[in-house]
DNA sequence: TATACAAAATGACGTAACGTCAATTTCAAG
DNA sequence: CTTGAAATTGACGTTACGTCATTTTGTATA
């Protein structure tokens, strides 16, 4: 027979939560001093051991209670169902973390981070996706909606996307510095060879995505994420500027 | 104006949780009847609209009440550190899925599932999951910690990073294609110049950094983002096929 | 305009699993 | 026998509402 001092010190429970095992029936001590402090016995240890692991893998005490109670409990039945629960909890964990990454994103792009812009953003995540695909069927024929499936989308932490949002960012944090300075022509000529990579010879696929860029109302409608208008500016004179030097070879 | 019934319908939200939000002044109606009845304008539900949207990303309500309250919150903080928080929840769900199924298979496989055999099953879970604990605790030591802590720690939010970061997570999407493949080549080029770019002569920095980059634990422990070995020799074998190609012109 | 019935109001208790006081009592060592 | 540590009970707080019970208000119809 251990004291309680004892069961916390080799389990890590505090001493109100086995109180609180007492009171609702949980685990009761194995006997009591003759002041009324709390004795637990070996068996008693092992029960608390279960206890704890149950609770690792998400049941509720209220469970874990008519589990140890009930003789013949259906186990296999119970961890099935558990197993449901927790991944559809894992999946939609996973849908806000695409959310957040997006909005995150977002953020970078925009520089610009106060209640406003979030309200706008936000109402963009809200915005279904029947408006979105609708508007991007009217655009596109059907064989460019297939390399549009080949588009970053920005909710999702994708290698292609986060370049392209790296790209952008530095192509901004080095704006002032002129179209021609060397730190921007280097990031110019990476985007043009991703560019190529993407998108390879499909030119007029690349001029309707840079026609729906241009306009923030059609950005909007599309759902692509916000680059502002100074940004975009920079990178077309940037970019033209790049593809005139390169024709001069 | 628009009753609060009129606001459940258009909105989902039930009276009491507008009446618990006008309780803890989270969202007060704009105005009342005579006898007292709630009245909301359109201000009141795009509100409602920002609430529901940010507790869908797992804010609490109080999180909400200071960030709409606060005129110039810091969101990029806010958004990052709560994709901290949900990114490890979806890891420890994870976690449990894999114990979970485990059990579940343990269970199929024995067949007999009465409380005695899944006593015994939740020991040997429990013994791995120690030895395990034990395991890293070993690998771990102090001087090692503050050492990394030290060296100069490239914060994640830096856009040159997060480039390094798509490059890489793109080597390993075509990793499959072998170390010649033109994509493969290609990335490696832009690794190459960047790595000019950013360390210019630093040799040094460069081996040292590579050095950590080499130990999945020092890079762990570093903060960098994790590569797993295989990635790492891909990359080294990759990047020495670039190098010969180019010194031989 | 009186009435009936729907809708809204307030107030209170319940939820899960403890944390955190406060006041009192018991234990173990010296 | 004293003393300080440890343990006890009791009570309130936490989150985001759900769910009664009771009373008041709004509105449509006779």
């Amino acid at each position: 027979m251990i004291s309680i001092k004892e069961v916390t010190k080799q389990t890590g429970v505090t001493v109100r939560t086995m109180r609180y095992y007492d009171q609702i029936g949980l685990l009761h001590p194995a006997g009591k001093t003759e002041g009324g402090h709390r004795l637990y016995g070996e068996k008693e240890m092992k029960k608390l051991q279960e206890i704890q692991f149950l609770k690792t893998i998400g049941f509720s005490l209220q469970e874990i209670s008519e589990m140890i109670a009930d003789e013949n409990h259906d186990w296999f039945t119970g961890l099935k169902k558990q197993l449901g629960y927790v991944s559809k909890e894992k999946e939609r964990l996973a849908q806000i973390e695409g959310t957040l990454r997006g909005l995150i994103n977002e953020i970078m792009l925009n520089g610009n981070i106060d209640l406003f812009s979030v309200q706008k953003l936000i109402q963009l995540y809200q915005q279904n996706m029947d408006k979105r695909e609708g508007y991007l069927n009217q655009i596109f024929n059907e064989e460019e909606s297939k390399l549009l499936q080949n588009l970053p989308n920005i909710n999702r932490d994708d290698p292609e996307t986060l370049e392209w949002i790296a790209l952008i960012a530095q192509l901004k944090k080095h704006m002032s510095k002129g179209i021609s300075a060397p730190e921007i022509q280097r990031l110019i000529k990476r985007m043009y060879e991703k560019e190529q990579e993407t998108f390879g010879d499909n030119k007029e696929f690349v001029e309707k995505i840079w026609d729906i860029r241009k306009s923030p109302q059609k950005s909007e409608s599309a759902g692509f994420y916000p680059i502002d208008a100074e940004t975009l500016d920079f990178f077309e004179k940037a970019y033209e500027f790049y593809v005139n030097k390169k024709s001069n070879f």
